[in-house]
DNA sequence: CTTAAATCATTCACAGTATAAACGATTAGA
DNA sequence: TCTAATCGTTTATACTGTGAATGATTTAAG
């Protein structure tokens, strides 16, 4: 016999939220590549704009990310000049890293392309679908606990 | 002067949907690797499923995905025997998949391990937060039309 | 002090995922 | 009939990300 929630599987929330979440992560991966950046360059200017930057090992750790891949990163960012290297002088094989004044416009432009995507999602709600949709993300958000973009 | 509305970003819907997507859909990758699958396998799985299923041309548009992907999905899934490839008597360039016995079997397991995701994320919430997440949801995924899995 | 172990950034080799282009078999159309 | 298009497959390749090895520096132990 054949079996009888096939329909139902796609109407999951975690189905829908997975789903959905990675068409608008991908459509904000597209609105960023006119940057030459992805996503995760982004990640790691919105880690310093909140100044919780430091080395690049504890970057690694708030991106959830390997060193190596900071090193990358950070080479593109920085050979775009919108972030700057300097050794701590109280450890010299740290690096700090810091962003530029283009840096930091660089990533304004960025989320102003998000929230120009946000509008987008938010157009096809009602105000109060939209309202809880926040909250119900926001719980979920502050469970799971990630302020980070992956 | 520094812009104003750092904090805000992280509160946004898109961010929000985004990284708590991509979370799940880690986590549902993650209940896969037990049956050796990889997410877009259990999507082809769910194509032929819903008897939508074709020819693998047709898959691949359905899945967006490149034609050349859906042979090898399809060639890990015949060799666990959970499909079969059938050339198309009225055009035998055509190989028309369909799901095993034990195909079945495996796409209601991996239904299974979604549910459970599903039961966990729904913990989070409130019954009346589920059904207006569940709305808001629906309502976008019916405008942005994808009941694929990604 | 001096030496051994740990730490940070970097490089290198590699695995995994996906695409696009080239190819052979088959079918459709002029 | 023979030319062009279509389907599946193979192959080459790009891309993202990881982990292990390396070199510079710092910390800890004796």
């Amino acid at each position: 016999m054949p079996n009888m929630n096939d329909a139902k599987w796609t109407e999951t929330l975690s189905f829908r939220l997975s789903t959905l979440g990675v068409l608008v992560a991908d459509q904000y991966a597209e609105a960023l590549a006119v940057h030459d950046l992805k996503p995760k360059h982004v990640g790691l200017l919105e880690v310093l704009g909140s100044g919780l930057a430091g080395s690049q090992l504890e970057i690694a750790k708030l991106m959830r990310v390997a060193p190596s891949l900071v090193v990358s990163l950070a080479d593109h960012l920085e050979s775009m000049g919108a972030i700057e290297r300097l050794r701590d002088p109280a450890d010299r094989r740290r690096q700090i890293l810091s962003l530029t004044s283009e840096g930091r416009d660089l990533l304004a432009e960025c989320t102003a392309k998000a929230l120009v995507l946000d509008a987008k999602v938010a157009a096809e709600l009602t105000s109060s679908q939209h309202a809880a949709l926040s909250e119900a993300l926001g719980r979920l958000a502050a469970s799971y606990g990630l302020p980070v973009r992956k």
